[in-house]
DNA sequence: AATGAATGAGCCTTCATTCAT
DNA sequence: GATGAATGAAGGCTCATTCAT
């Protein structure tokens, strides 16, 4: 039976090790990083990692589940209600606002985007729990809003252009940073343009399809 | 001083690492790669790459000025030319056109993703020489198609969208073909939906802000 | 001062470990092995070691004597009885029962093999509680078959000869198992063998020096 | 084509590796041995058994490789001339004057004896090409001597008599010097003893055997 | 220009041991 | 008496780099 009080303790320990690894694998690369960068940041021993997380790469897949449930649990329950316009602002607020949420740790969507540039087996799982079921759901938006008439071959790609819109602003924010940091300063602004921006273009296409005046 | 001969031997060395690290560099990144696979690769010995490079980050920033010219080139006369919305299409087409060239090799994209998500001192200049005047470009066909009444700030907005929907597909296309690879397969049908897409909100926009209705 | 109750429970863990222990060490060695390999067989945590035997070493220490100890008990009273043939051929079946005597760990032999090739300080003991005294009787059973007329000398190599069949049987039997797996099935009839292959050269060795009549 | 003399700079590295390997293995074993130890007495580098032996297990059989082709070289050619008796001799003096060669570095017995006692994956090479062709050829001289009567089980325990005699003064020489180390200053002497105790016993053997007067 | 050999620095990992409970 | 947690020391190995040729 584990002591109740050393377990405490060892959860901290573990917490302290995955908010350690989380900034320098964010700021090196998970080859990059050396395990003395992180016990020493953490305020632990280099052994340490082996007994709580078996290895360096046990330790990775570890906070890259952390940076997932941190994503995760941000889900806006809004997002199905009302209109089908309310529901794409409500999608685009929810992945945007990501960025903005000063509870949550800076390094989370830096090190979501190395491992979507540079995949490592614990891929698998960011994309399956996190990439895939956003971009399904901009899909039924899309159908949603554009209407039944629209193949479904230009619904993904109207899905894709949308979602990309979103992507690239959480996933390459450094890069936007570097571009045209003013842009990033207006977080609902932002959230405005997209919705608006989606809106015009899909609302065009449901038109364009409708009474089988469509070009293609 | 070298004679004629070697140094038509030396730059064939120099060609064959660089194109070794290149496919190296982009399986593994940089850190994770190690001298030793690419001058296997390159089927020369290890001290090649001190002698030619001096070490490996020297191969590693010739590597991207490399898989950058590359990427220069291909630089369309055309773009500048015809209508906004053919500038628009020239310019979507340009940039997608990358991904399907065959004449190129296939970890150019591939590797400017990485140190686009994962800066290392090379960013810099793939920010100033590539990424930065696209940016710029499409800024200036964006304003041209939204007319004058849009306030710059919703330009860059705008542009940002534009852009967004290039740069996913070509330097997060592993993501894209893990998500999505039918999507991928025709390369026309993408550049004209990009297109129509775009122009549909952009003239959405334009319209909004004409006669002083727009809203913000 | 430990009460009566939990000084049983401490008897029994440290039974448990000299168990374990006997059986890891003589696996792998005393340095290939590790004390958690021997506390998860023996089922406790690995600070029991150090409690009970303060470091791995002791351990070992402890191992060797308690090995020691079970074969020292097996030494035969009937050893010293009756003729000379009948105490050599009782000698070589207390050794080489050793091997077949079901009611004893089968790592004993093993383990103590192990010290003998690759001494530690444990050697001592051994060498001087098991291997010399049985050495010794040896020697004075030569002597009594070879008579008095035989040289020191020449009785020290006899019982080398004699003690060398027996020894190789019991602290090398993995080799002659690999050798020649058949010849350990009959236990009887490798007793009865070395017996007689002694006796006889004994024998000889006997008349040779008897009446003057010896080469050197 | 590799550059000559680099190369015979590269053999002498690696002998000065074996050689050094050879004496600290036999001293504290393959676990308790360290690179370290090993490189520092050869006088080179850490990195250089990984550059040469690619990782200490193939060092350690390397080494192994290597005394046991030191032991092997002195196989006799005369040992299958002559008589029987001269043939036995001849053997028993070739396998014990392995220990009196001072042109053969003292390590190699003891770390086969090493090995024989704790096998690790070298072990197969050892007993095939060492331990059972000497042990095959020990029986077949047996069989001369004893004749054609006598059961191959009796041959082969009667080999393993003979082969134990000089195994334990090789292989288990550090033991024998504890017990009695007199025994082993006369290296001529120990060669006639065993000749003449394993004929005398031989001999015997045979005759129990003809004309059916045996008992089992 | 090119290469085989060698090296120093550093990294991940293992392990026996200790500490607090 | 027993244990979960933590640690310091050390080991094997990898790798970029340098040197001699």
């Amino acid at each position: 039976m584990p002591n109740v009080k050393n377990n405490v303790a060892a959860q901290e320990t573990r917490r302290k090790l995955i908010e350690a690894a989380g900034e320098v694998f964010a700021e090196r690369g998970l080859h990059a990083a050396t395990i003395k960068q992180i016990t020493d940041r953490a305020g632990v021993n280099t052994a340490a990692i082996n007994y709580h997380f078996s290895d360096k790469f046990e330790l990775y897949a570890a906070v890259i589940r952390h940076a997932l449930s941190l994503t995760l649990e941000r889900r806006s329950a809004a997002r199905t209600m009302g209109s089908h316009e309310q529901q794409l602002r409500a999608y685009v607020a929810e992945v945007i606002g990501d960025l903005y949420d000063s509870s949550l740790p800076a390094w989370r969507t830096t090190l979501l985007g190395h491992e979507l540039a540079q995949p490592t087996a614990a891929l698998d799982a960011v994309v399956d729990e996190l990439i895939r079921p956003r971009a399904r759901f901009v899909q039924s938006i899309v159908r949603g809003i554009a209407g039944s008439k629209v193949p479904e071959k230009q619904v993904l790609r109207a899905a894709l252009s949308v979602w990309a819109q979103c992507f690239i602003l959480v996933y390459n924010s450094e890069l936007i940073r570097r571009l045209n940091p003013d842009v990033l300063r207006d977080s609902e602004g932002l959230v405005e343009h997209i919705t608006e921006f989606s809106m015009a273009a899909l609302v065009a296409m449901r038109k364009r399809y409708q009474g089988g005046r469509h070009r293609r």
